[in-house]
DNA sequence: GTCTATAGGCAGATAGAC
DNA sequence: GTCTATCTGCCTATAGAC
């Protein structure tokens, strides 16, 4: 029962690994079904055996995507840490994308959102209601033991983390510099670690 | 010399209007030159005598469209606005283009990146370039006339204000509502019209 | 400037042999 | 499961007539 290291990833697995890099650099109208077959040494033809068409692969990128992206968040969950560390984390988890020149692959299906086959769109916002949700739960607990101050609902905060971040891979990008992600994440983090220090606003 | 209302622009014109609409919605690969001919009633042989290719029509669109925003931002620069107000306003032209149900050309080339023509990568570079320049200097004067507060540098600032508009801009648009984008945007400024309220920071 | 006609390539997809 | 062979359609692009 035990694997002494990885077990050889069956096809529909290399496929999927192969895909989501390809996606999450080159976007889903910036790949195809050759690309992906080339990569493996197998035919398109063999491709359409595992995933009947582009629309059914990119569902399948988005469900594994979304599961994994929710162990971590489980993993950070886990930990015995403050609000502030686990946003930190949180971040985290966006900088290791970017570190394999990659966006995530949400971000990258939100700009191609208008071309998407429906079924991965719903996929997409799913993601990050799920991101939205899961940040919020860490922002109110934060604020309720007093390790995160922020003006405003959580709900709000949780939305400007992930738009703020996603949008900080987007832009990083092009720059090919991790530091320029890390400034700007932390920048965004600090100003709910901080805001609102005075208990009474000056309304 | 006076014409009476908007002279019928040229073809030329019209291609990059149109052009320009489909790359902000659907994406430099989620677009075509018979999409463009379609709309306008002549054919894919007429646009390649207007742009040589799909690279060219692109450089042409990033041209227009960095020459139409530095106008903008001239345009606030004049204004006898103070700092917050102009932040605004800068924020304000993403709300416009979010508006018209698309996504910053260039928010949405960087997307595109890996699979942009070279000239055009440079380009969008240099978009985000000039957009951190200006909100530098806007931070910078802010800071010290007291109308702005905020930790760090301003280049660090105007960093994290223009990935978070476009970050704000590509997460709200599968939500198509405005809103979520305004409350972003209002947030992201919020922290740096009030953060570092207190003058020494206890380090 | 705009057209028709066409080239040559790549896209996603399928049938059927092995 | 993977292949060869093939289909249809769309893509960017060009030649040359009007």
């Amino acid at each position: 029962m035990l694997r002494t290291k990885r077990p050889a990833p069956d096809t529909a697995q290399r496929i999927l690994e192969v895909a989501e890099r390809l996606v999450q650099k080159r976007g889903f109208n910036g790949f195809s079904y050759a690309d992906v077959a080339r990569e493996l040494g197998i035919t398109t033809a063999s491709l359409h055996y595992h995933f009947a068409g582009k629309a059914q692969l990119g569902e399948a990128l988005l469900a594994r995507y979304s599961e994994r992206f929710s162990e971590a968040l489980s993993v950070i969950d886990a930990r015995p840490a403050a609000g502030p560390a686990k946003l930190e984390a949180y971040a985290e988890l966006y900088a290791d994308v970017l570190n394999g020149q990659r966006l995530c692959l949400c971000g990258m299906l939100a700009a191609d959102y208008e071309t998407l086959p429906k079924g991965m769109r719903q996929s997409v916002v799913t993601f990050f209601d799920e991101n939205e949700r899961w940040l919020t739960s860490i922002l109110q607990k934060g604020r309720e033991d007093g390790s995160l101050q922020y003006e405003g609902s959580a709900v709000d905060a949780a939305r400007l983390i992930v738009s703020g971040l996603e949008g900080a891979m987007l832009v990083t990008r092009p720059y090919g510099d991790i530091t320029r992600f890390r400034v700007a994440a932390r920048g965004l983090l600090a100003s709910l670690t901080r805001a609102g220090r005075s208990q009474a606003p000056a309304d």
